[in-house]
DNA sequence: GTCTATAGGATGATAGAC
DNA sequence: GTCTATCATCCTATAGAC
């Protein structure tokens, strides 16, 4: 039998997980025209050939994280639906949200990112398609109204324009910037905001 | 005396300003990342070596775009504020920035694209004071509590996100689509979002 | 004021070894 | 399964003519 190489080995499998949870961070950091293949592959721990090798293109790749990340919402979305509790659904789904959007995978504001690239002739079709997908699940599944659904998917946009623009940044010296985190983020301890 | 060049030419401020309109058009379109300084020279109608000589580098021409999209943003918000209506302010003023959201200029798109870019060295600054700028506003000038600012803000990033998300493609197709947008743009007409 | 030509530096993707 | 080497492309920025 052939005895196992120097160099690290892992199943397909793991791997793919492992770069596509570093991919899911840069991408969300950088966006996805920001972003190099090669950045992903230095915080995968892999060489840049080889991201290329797994998933085709650049391309290929983050349309694969914006599907993980869209079901990984989802899935926390119906995970709390499936939990009781005493506080309205409509707060708990925005906790949630909120929990999701403070984390430092960089789920959402990949999704964000990819929000914005609607001209994109590959991206644009399936960031629309995930957007309404949550929006569907607010209606269909939660039994938000469809006004109930917007105010909902507009203060999810703010806590992602709020992470993305790095508003934690001025939390330490602009009062005015730590009111407006409060309020968009009112059960987050400042304490759980990245860096 | 000189007799006029075959080639057209403007006073530098003229020039200027047609670049730079430009440049907000490309740039709310593909992003800060995704725009090259030649395409805003083809969309200007230079070369692209002349929009690099007129700003320097593509980072400060972004920047300008930026300085002038914030300022034309207060500047719509203070002129409906002068402005004597019967409707409430809020209301008013959401009327104003939907009507900026859905017009052609792609004002409100650079912005969201900047505001995605808090990481980045010199754009996240920039960011970070536009948006506080906005909320100092909502409070200081229209007299919003922060509650009543962050709400605006929070509508404010989801008409950002569904214009540069392209829902309006879903239109003619998705009546669930066609709610959400409804929704979100009250009393903005179909026909009136572009393309 | 504006252009053409081009240098110089990434970056996505391929080839092929181990 | 994973790497090294490398190509080809694109893009910002500079040089210099008109």
């Amino acid at each position: 039998m052939s005895s196992p190489a120097v160099i690290p080995r892992m199943k397909s499998e793991d791997r793919r997980e492992l770069v596509l949870t570093a991919a899911t961070a840069v991408f969300g950091q950088n966006g996805y025209v920001g972003t190099t293949t090669d950045q992903v592959a230095k915080a995968a721990g892999v060489s840049q050939p080889y991201v290329v090798r797994m998933f085709g293109t650049k391309q290929a790749l983050f349309l694969e994280v914006l599907e993980r990340a869209l079901a990984a919402l989802l899935a926390t979305f119906r995970s709390e639906l499936a939990r009781s509790g005493t506080e309205p659904l409509k707060v708990r789904l925005g906790t949630a949200y909120a929990a999701l959007s403070v984390d430092q995978t960089g789920l959402l504001l990949c999704l964000m990112h990819a929000f914005v690239l609607g001209g994109d002739r590959e991206i644009g079709p399936v960031a629309r398609r995930g957007f309404l997908e949550v929006n569907d699940f607010l209606i269909d599944e939660a039994g938000f109204t469809q006004d109930e659904a917007t105010q909902f998917l507009a203060y999810g946009m703010l806590m992602n324009t709020l992470v993305g623009i790095h508003m934690q940044n001025e939390l330490g010296s602009n009062p005015r910037a730590q009111e407006l985190m409060f309020c968009a983020f009112p059960d987050t301890p400042e304490t759980d905001f990245p860096k």
